[in-house]
DNA sequence: CGGGATGCACTGGGATATCATGGGATAGCC
DNA sequence: GGCTATCCCATGATATCCCAGTGCATCCCG
C-alpha cells in the first residue's frame, strides 16, 4: 500500500471526480468502496486522503506517540485538553465511491482547493494529496530545487 | 539482487517495451509481476527503476537519513515541510508487467526520455536506469574518461 | 567435436477488457 | 419544487490478453 505518481483528474459540472485506478488499487482489498479526505493540519489549500484503515492507523500512532500509552485513556475522558487526533477527525470525511471509482467532492474541499474543473492527485507513499493544479506546479518546482540541494548535501558528507 | 549490463530494447508502436529477462531475474521472487519507475531526482531526462521492495527500502533509508527514526510521525502530519521521500513517491509509478515481461511505458516517461523506438536500459547494481540511447552514448563516453582518470588517481596515491 | 533439436527471449499485431469522462434519468431531502 | 446524490448507459482512449513468428542459446546425441 503505497500511493505514487501525480495525476490530473477532471472535476465535472456535477462536482464529481474520479479516484484513479492506480490509487484505488492501493486501498485495502476489503475496503475498496470508500476512503477518507481531511484538511491538511498545517498547509492551507491542501487536502489529504487515505484509506480508512490508513487514516485510523495514523490517528492511532498520533495518540500513542504524542501522548503516551496512558494518554489514550486520558483523551477519552478529558474534554478540556487539546486532542490532535480528535482535531483531525473533525476535519475528516469518509467518502463513498460509486463502483467505478467516482465520488462527489464535498463543497468544503472544493472551496479550500479553489478548483473548478481539475484536481491534481499526488501520491505521497503513506497517503495522497489533493492540490489545486497551479499551486501544485509551484510547490513541485520548489520541491525539485530542495531535492537537488538535498542530494548535494548528501554527497558532501562522504564524497 | 544486482542489476547489471546495458541493453537496448525496442519501444513498439503501442508504447510497449520489455524488461529483459536479465533484469526480471533480479526482481524479488515473490514480486515478479511489477516494478517501479521514477524520475531521476537530479538528472533531467533519466528515469530510474527498481523493484517495489528496492524502491521502498530506499525511501525508508531516506526518511531515516533525513529525519531520524522518530521523524515518521512528523512527516506523516507535516505537509508544509519538504519531504524527500514524498517527493520521490510523487515522481514514481508502479508498473505492472504482462507475464512475458512486457509493459506499457507511461507517456510521462516517454516524454522526458524523448525516445520513439528504442530505450537503453542500464544496470546500476542497486537500481537500473532508462536512457535515451543517444544521450547514454555520450554519458558513457564521458564516464569512460572519468573512470580512467579515477583509476590513475588511485595509483598515484600509494605507488 | 559437429549437427540437429529444443526451449526461451524478444518482437509484432489483432481482439478484448478496463479506464476515464460525459450525460440522462431517477430518487431522496430540505 | 429546487437541489443534490445515485444509478445507469454511452463512448473514445488506453491497456491487457492472447497468439504467432523469429532468432539465439542451450542441450542432446551420435
Amino acid at each position: 500500500m503505497a500511493f505514487r505518481s501525480e495525476i490530473l483528474i477532471k472535476l465535472d459540472k456535477k462536482g464529481r471526480c474520479l479516484l484513479p485506478a492506480a490509487f484505488r488499487d492501493e486501498l485495502p482489498a476489503d475496503d475498496r468502496g470508500a476512503f477518507v479526505l481531511y484538511h491538511s493540519p498545517n498547509l492551507a489549500g491542501v487536502v489529504n486522503g487515505n484509506s480508512r484503515a490508513g487514516f485510523d492507523a495514523m490517528l492511532e500512532r498520533l495518540r500513542i506517540e504524542a501522548l503516551g500509552p496512558k494518554g489514550a485513556l486520558k483523551v477519552a475522558l478529558d474534554d478540556e485538553a487539546f486532542d490532535p487526533a480528535g482535531y483531525l477527525s473533525a476535519s475528516a470525511r469518509t467518502i463513498a465511491m460509486e463502483p467505478d471509482g467516482r465520488f462527489t467532492l464535498p463543497a468544503e474541499f472544493v472551496n479550500v482547493l479553489e478548483v473548478s474543473d481539475g484536481v491534481m492527485l499526488v501520491g505521497k507513499g503513506d497517503k495522497f494529496q489533493l492540490w489545486n493544479p497551479g499551486r501544485w506546479q509551484q510547490r513541485r518546482d520548489s520541491d525539485r530545487d530542495k531535492m537537488a540541494a538535498f542530494v548535494r548535501a548528501l554527497g558532501s558528507g562522504d564524497a
